[in-house]
RNA sequence: GCGCCUGUAGCUCAACGGAUAGAGCAUCUGACUACGGAUCAGAAGGUUUGGGGUUCGAAUCCCUACAGGCGCACCA
């Protein structure tokens, strides 16, 4: 079933040749629903500045050519040049009544790609806090989206899995034993775990020996080191594993590509800028430095690829990761999903990989840059304490406050669902308030708003989908599998056309999310949707409609729009509970 | 000092260079023994930080002032 775009603009597109000529064979139509319009085409208005003539007429010549064969019940010419076609009930009902038995065909797809993703890169033995949060969901919701669209998507997660801090962790796993208490604390709390090495590290001066010895055994392959490197590396998978199941995050074992497992390379690319000349010494330091990035006092700003000390840093591993990504994974299309304040140094790193030849021309690397989140006084998110705010603590917030919620509202509910429902609810409400807004602004967390019942919100969204659960039980169809519902719609009133002309638009939108890399978008289509169903579900009775017909094709319509949210939220990745 | 980002309703956020800048909270007013009211309808709320410029048309692009945030050599 295709969208009303995808039916309409070949058809705009070959009036305006026949209008203006071959030379305007592959003008963008640029179609679009708004307020005036069920579509609206916009290209005339800059196809006037192009032909030096009035939007107006340019306008009217497009009409003049237009063949819309019952498509569109009525065409016209408004505002400074607008064409606006309002679609046909006919057409309408048709197309959604193929949405309602597969809406997933009508999402258009691009050209497949390879793209490889890079997000969450939370660190070993650490704590996972809300900085986490936006890279992880907002990452993964781009995967989601760009496979549903057909791409090839390789998720690589970028843990912090090597470096100095390892020789004091190591040491540390080793006096408190590998399978003691106090190891296992890595898979729940690791921050306790880290600070006891730290504090150690900090007041015991044998301990600090034994622990930068023990750094130079990790660089070395020591194999007993290397054991007890991996039983960190381990355990904290595990903690890792813990926050994605509850976040429903589709990240696993399989994409960790942390940074040990580039250590060979660095060597190696080291070498190679070397050779080309681009890296060269400075301050004992293997330093490149590149036009156009100066810092202080005008002073040049160098990417540090081999530190005095000889060892390795951050931007050497990248480089590495980029050459991996485009030889050995194949990359056409790279997204690293980061926060902002990398910007600097990821321009660097890339134009560096650039002309040491690792990053081809055709590829071009998409810095999806994460904003802060903030707290009530717009500053940085911490806890009470001052500490940045542990994510697991978080999680467990969302869930009591929508538990709290679901008490308030839904105290006919008995115990055991509300307690299986909790979770899926307080997990939308973060998830959802991370994703409705633009990845790269800020945004102030507000547990009680992003858990509201009503407004913009994760769980509002869910809530129309058990509404319509209930109306399929009502009817005795199974409320998991709406697909059974499939009657011919009838559009006989402005709910019920309002309620189609949205499900048409899953499908471009999906593709716009996909080509900007912005989830929100998705999130306030979704929104709208919810909103134009509850709507038709106030004015528009369904089982008490008189007509058979006309119910029947009301359950389709319920069941188009059910599929719709839930194919939706999936992309976001939320779950709709069945009742809540 | 240099660079990047941000500034939109009281609050939280939207708006491929397009028509009268939209939602949601909060506020006020309506609609109920409801296919689940966690709902719906309506009102009010704006000089898009200020000032210039570009053009048919600017919240959006350019310049400038102001106010915030964040980066600028061995932590990642």
């Amino acid at each position: 079933m295709p969208s009303p775009e995808a039916v309409l603009a070949p058809l705009v597109s070959s009036a305006i040749e026949s209008a203006f000529g071959p030379e305007f064979r592959n003008v963008d139509p640029v179609l679009r629903p708004s307020q005036y319009a069920d579509i609206q085409v916009n290209a005339a208005l800059a196809l006037a500045k192009k032909l030096g003539q009035k939007p107006r007429d340019v306008a009217d010549r497009i009409v003049e050519h237009l063949q819309l064969d019952g498509i569109c019940d009525q065409v016209e010419v408004s505002g400074p040049g607008f064409v606006n076609l309002t679609l046909g009930d006919g057409w309408i009902s048709g197309a959604t009544t193929a949405t309602a038995a597969d809406p997933r065909s009508g999402v258009p797809t691009m050209d497949p790609q390879t793209v490889v993703i890079d997000y969450s890169a939370p660190n070993v033995a650490k704590e996972m806090h809300v900085a986490h949060l936006r890279t992880t969901v907002v990452g993964d919701c781009l995967a989601r989206v760009l496979e549903h669209l057909g791409h090839q998507v390789i998720r690589q997660n970028h843990i912090g899995d090597w470096g100095t801090p390892f020789g004091m962790l190591i040491e540390h796993l080793l006096d408190v034993g590998e399978e003691s208490d106090e190891a296992r604390l890595i898979e729940s709390d690791p921050s306790r775990f880290y600070q006891a090495a730290r504090a150690k590290f900090d007041a015991d001066e044998a301990f600090a020996a034994r622990a930068r010895s023990r750094v130079v055994a990790l660089q070395a392959g020591d194999p007993a080191t290397l054991t007890t490197w991996e039983r960190l590396v381990t355990l904290s998978r595990h903690y890792f594993n813990a926050i994605y199941t509850r976040l429903g995050v589709t990240l696993t074992d399989a994409d960790i590509a942390g940074e040990s497992m580039y250590n060979d390379d660095l060597a190696a690319v080291c070498d190679e800028l070397i050779e080309s000349g681009l890296a060269v010494e400075s301050e004992g330091a293997l330093c490149v430095f590149l036009e156009g990035y100066t810092g202080r006092e005008g002073k040049p700003v160098p990417l540090i690829v081999r530190k005095s000390d000889g060892a390795y840093g951050y931007a050497t591993t990248d480089l590495a990761t980029v050459r991996h990504r485009i030889r050995t994974l194949g990359a056409d299309r790279m997204l690293y999903v980061i926060g902002a304040p990398q910007a600097l140094h990821l321009d660097m790193v890339w134009e560096t990989a650039r002309l040491a030849g690792w990053l081809p021309p055709e590829v071009t690397p998409v810095h999806v840059r994460i904003g802060n989140v903030l707290g009530e006084d717009r500053k940085i998110l911490r806890s009470r304490s001052g500490t940045p705010l542990r994510l697991m603590a978080l999680l467990d917030e969302a869930v009591a406050a929508a538990r709290a919620v679901l008490d308030d509202h839904r105290a006919s509910l008995d115990e055991a669902t509300r307690e299986a429902v909790a979770p899926q609810v307080g997990m939308a409400a973060v998830k959802y308030a991370d994703l409705s807004v633009a990845h790269d602004s800020e945004y102030v967390f507000d547990l009680e708003r992003m858990i509201a019942p009503t407004g913009n919100t994760g769980p509002y969204i869910q809530y129309a989908t058990a509404r319509v659960r209930s109306i399929f039980r009502n009817v005795g169809l199974d409320p998991s599998d709406p697909l059974v519902a499939s009657a011919p719609i009838i559009v006989s009133t402005p709910e019920e056309r309002a309620l189609c002309l949205q499900l048409l638009e899953l499908g471009p939108t999906v593709l716009e999310v996909g080509q900007h890399l912005e989830p929100h978008r998705l999130c306030g289509y979704l929104f709208s949707l919810a909103q134009t169903f509850s709507v038709f579900y106030e004015r528009c009775p369904v089982l008490k409609a008189d007509d058979e017909a006309v119910r029947a094709a009301r359950i389709a319509l319920c069941a188009a729009t059910l599929r719709t949210l839930v194919t939706g939220l999936d992309l976001l990745g939320i779950e709709a509970p069945e009742r809540m």
